[in-house]
RNA sequence: GGCCCCGUCGUCUAGCGGCUAGGACGCAACCCUUUCAAGGUUGAGGUGCGGGUUCGAUUCCCGCCGGGGUCACCA
């Protein structure tokens, strides 16, 4: 971003305006997180940038205070604050957003008699008129035109006439008559300028007499973002390209508002200012790694899948009971099943009942999974981003945190492809930033997160603490992907000593019947544990050792050495070095696995081998 | 279908007329290794096609093809 761009006497203000409809996006995750970046960065340069949110809250149908407070704290959990906008009390107690510049509110469906204000004085200007047909009719004109193959567009009425006040349509609007109000669009095209595609050109009678208010009396989305991107003093806008095709109608209501002497009051009459157009950049599309959009829709299709399959090869399962089993209306279920619906509700119970695992889609999702902040922040800022920049080695470097994005980002180093979403990508960067975490803060983020997303293991985990609790995250941490993997990873350290499953298999292969190998083996490990000094006081690397001694002095392969010993302290071939798994478990906890293992396993028959 | 955007390894990308087209994830092989991870080394893998412009095109122009977005009283 050049000088060029921005007026240093005036804020520069971008915005991130979710609707709040639901969790939010990772693709809505990014684009806040490049509006931020941006303001941050003229902060940097010492302009007066800010970052803005405002809630988009005019469907009402489909908003909701939740949605709106569940959006703001997965922003402020990636680490993305904002200057202006709606506040929030983090848990950390500190509060975000605010009103400083005096701009609010933030919340749309509480500016309406703005944007009504407004919509008198187009209306009175001849620039917007009621529109009386229902929208059935509207719809069935559509179908008509798509069954001749043609495009539709409204018609303008053949009383409307650009610049005249239509007193006979306002009288009936007046009167009470169910209407919405059209925007009289301007004759001529419309050239958008955008920072990342450049001219993009609209030629005249492409864009039709669209809606500005709905019959509901709401402001529809075209219009309270354009009100409200001028009164808030937006000067960057910055969204997906999705909205590409939107802005010349943005840019023509620019062109045909001024500003009123009273924001809130139609008669008070214009000042004659006209409203700015923005500088605009349309930031890449962000899809499915199989090119199909990311949507909250995939959820309830893996879920489908998944239910479908579940019901043809178990043949005891019908749908019907299924149904009443998770408390669901039938009905809706098994449209659900035949595609009928998409509803998220009904894909998180099959999910939830049948333990089917769904796509990741939203911020909340990689929470849940146990995702850092940090690890999803880069990885999302590498989408149709990239710094450009090369380490001593002359790789690209493509590590980096909020800050370094705040520090380097420009919109010109924007790209114009749409990007796919790896996941496996994504949880490469996550192991890598669990693996950057000191021992301490793994133990902080994983305590954090199991507190909140599995309390069952979390109550477990509360069992270990001191040193055995320092081991268990040093012996975990570098086996971890996510949060999540600490569930399986140190299960073997959350079971009671004296409950220790022994996986019969593992047991089988170690050998660890009487008189063979295994079973030897253990047993000389059993005295050697006995010989150590008080539990903590020995070093992980000495159990290792003498591993590898009794192997090499018994002629054996160390795994058939350590197998045994692994299997009987943890009751699974798999697991974090002997010497570790000792540290966690201590001699006495060590002691009583090995010993349960001996007595149990002796009598069991050889594998069949 | 109309309009609009896009086109470098499988994926994310670097490149802004001259490079053996670089990096990362993934993949393969090898090394390390008591299991599982991790780590180390090496390797395979790309400019969609056709025309121009130019001494020279990944890069500039045109066409084609391909992908995508959008066509609501949702945002």
């Amino acid at each position: 971003m050049t000088a060029q761009h921005v007026n240093a006497a005036q804020p520069i203000v971008t915005r991130f305006a979710p609707s709040p409809t639901g969790h939010l996006h990772v693709g809505g995750a990014r684009t806040a997180m490049l509006c931020w970046a941006f303001a941050q960065n003229m902060k940097r340069q010492g302009f007066d940038g800010r970052f803005m949110i405002r809630i988009e809250d005019t469907d009402q149908a489909r908003s909701s205070d939740e949605s709106a407070k569940g959006i703001l704290d997965d922003l402020a959990w990636l680490g993305i604050t904002w200057d202006d906008g709606p506040t929030l009390t983090t848990p950390a107690g500190a509060t975000i957003g605010g009103d400083s510049r005096n701009v609010g509110p933030y919340f749309q469906a509480r500016r309406i008699d703005i944007y009504n204000a407004y919509l008198e004085h187009l209306v009175r200007c001849g620039r917007a008129y009621p529109a009386f047909e229902t929208s059935d009719q509207l719809n069935a004109d559509r179908k008509a035109a798509e069954a001749k193959k043609q495009t539709y567009k409204y018609p303008r009425p053949s009383d409307v006439q650009l610049g005249i006040f239509n007193e006979q349509r306002w009288a009936r609007a007046k009167s009470g008559e169910p209407h919405v109000i059209r925007f009289v669009m301007p004759p001529t095209g419309i050239t958008v300028t955008d920072l990342v595609l450049g001219e993009v050109k609209f030629a005249a009678g492409e864009v039709d007499d669209f809606v500005i208010r709905k019959q509901d009396g709401f402001p529809t989305y075209h219009f309270a973002v354009v009100i409200d991107d001028e009164l808030m003093g937006v000067t960057h806008v910055m969204r997906a390209q999705e909205h590409l095709i939107n802005t010349p109608k943005h840019v023509a209501l620019q062109g045909a508002l001024t500003r009123l002497k009273n924001d809130r009051d139609a008669t008070s009459g214009s000042n004659g200012q006209p409203f700015r157009v923005p500088q605009y950049a349309h930031m890449p599309l962000i899809f499915n790694i199989d090119g199909t959009k990311m949507s909250k829709r995939d959820k309830a299709k893996a879920a489908r899948k998944a239910l479908k399959d579940l019901l043809t090869k178990d043949k005891t399962l019908t749908a019907d009971a299924i149904a009443s089993d998770l408390k669901l209306d039938a009905k809706l279920l098994a449209d659900f099943i035949a595609a009928e619906n998409d509803s998220l509700d009904i894909a998180q119970a099959v999910a939830a009942k049948f333990n089917i695992p769904l796509p990741e889609i939203e911020v909340w999702d990689y929470r849940k999974s146990g995702y850092l902040p940090h690890a999803i922040t880069n990885f999302l800022s590498l989408l149709g981003w990239s710094p450009g920049l090369k380490d001593e080695q002359g790789k690209d470097i493509e590590k980096f945190d909020l800050s370094f994005l705040s520090q380097h980002f420009s919109i010109d180093r924007l790209g114009k492809t749409a990007a796919k979403f790896d996941r496996v990508k994504l949880l490469s960067f996550n192991a890598d930033a669990i693996a950057a975490l000191a021992d301490d803060a793994f133990d902080r983020e994983l305590t954090n997160w199991a507190n909140q997303w599995e309390p069952t293991f979390a109550q477990r985990l509360k069992h270990i603490d001191g040193q055995r609790r320092a081991a268990l995250m040093r012996a975990c941490k570098p086996r971890c992907k996510t949060l999540r993997d600490a569930v399986k990873v140190m299960d073997f350290a959350l079971t009671r000593d004296d409950q220790v499953a022994f996986d019969p298999a593992a047991v089988a292969k170690a050998n660890l019947f009487a008189g063979a190998t295994g079973h030897t083996s253990v047993t000389k490990f059993r005295a050697m544990l006995t010989e150590l000094p008080a539990a903590g006081t020995f070093e992980p690397t000495s159990i290792d050792a003498w591993i590898k001694s009794y192997a090499e002095t018994n002629q054996l392969k160390m795994g058939d050495v350590a197998q045994p010993i692994r299997v009987a302290l943890t009751g699974t071939t798999v697991s974090p070095p002997l010497g570790d798994v000792v540290s966690v478990l201590g001699i006495s906890g060590s002691l009583t696995r090995l010993d349960r293992c001996l007595s149990t396993c002796r009598t069991l028959a050889p594998a069949s081998a």
